[in-house]
DNA sequence: TTGACTCATCAAGAATTCTTGATGTACTGT
DNA sequence: ACAGTACATCAAGAATTCTTGATGAGTCAA
């Protein structure tokens, strides 16, 4: 196919083209993060544990939207959780959240380069 | 509210729970980022530019639903767009990981403490 | 000009996610 | 036991996102 002008350089079978490894689990976890509502949950997890009452007030949201949106972190692992009495905890799993940020840093590779011979 | 058995120390206002900033544009990015078939876009970026028809081929996926998904990254920032003669080449946009990145290095600022006290 | 090609965009339906209000469960103080 | 609190879960509708097939715009060679 491409009969003619040759649309790329053939490019050795993508040099650092290995598929990122486990990116189901990564998806998910990203897509946790890819909500306003969950981005501010975890910016108030992040002077330490809390519990919901107090997510709930500082955030303003419905007790069962917020229970939704906890759900959704906890599923992805980004958040752990503990139940106490009658009340309940969420923290910050600071171990999956380095695990997101050693992923995107292994992520451009060999960027940049190919820049100057596109032309 | 909370008429007897307190729920959680007073907490002093969230320590550092000065809202995460800009949460908007990086939930749109993250959210970009969850979903297997962008990573796996991401993935063949890794070697640098390339033009859709690459991607077409190493995805296996239809068109117009690649083309849809470029268009997420892309809208995020996530990846530049240039457009040469009949062909369409995409590339990482470094410096959009890398603020992602930075960002979640940013998040777990006092967790961890509070773990001891806890019981 | 014509036709082939690459790719973006659109419309419509399918699928998924989110919100809301109601209900259920577990714990606590009385 | 009873009532109240804290929270999870459910069901149903609303909203958003995704997929598919069709169409259109731009480029190129003949």
């Amino acid at each position: 196919m491409a009969a003619n002008g040759e649309c790329c350089g053939e490019q050795p079978a993508a040099p650092g083209a290995a598929r990122l490894a486990g990116s189901r689990r990564f998806a998910q976890r990203f897509y946790a993060l890819g909500d306003e509502i969950r981005l501010e949950v975890l910016g108030l997890l992040r002077g330490g544990e809390r519990c919901v009452c107090e997510l709930t007030a500082h955030l303003e949201l419905a007790q069962s939207r917020l229970s939704f949106h906890l759900k959704v972190l906890k599923d992805a692992g980004l958040v752990s959780h503990r139940r106490q009495g009658r009340w309940s905890y969420y923290a910050l799993d600071a171990e999956a959240l380095g695990e997101l940020e050693a992923f995107l840093g292994r992520v451009p590779v060999a960027v940049s380069r190919r820049r100057k011979e596109q032309r």
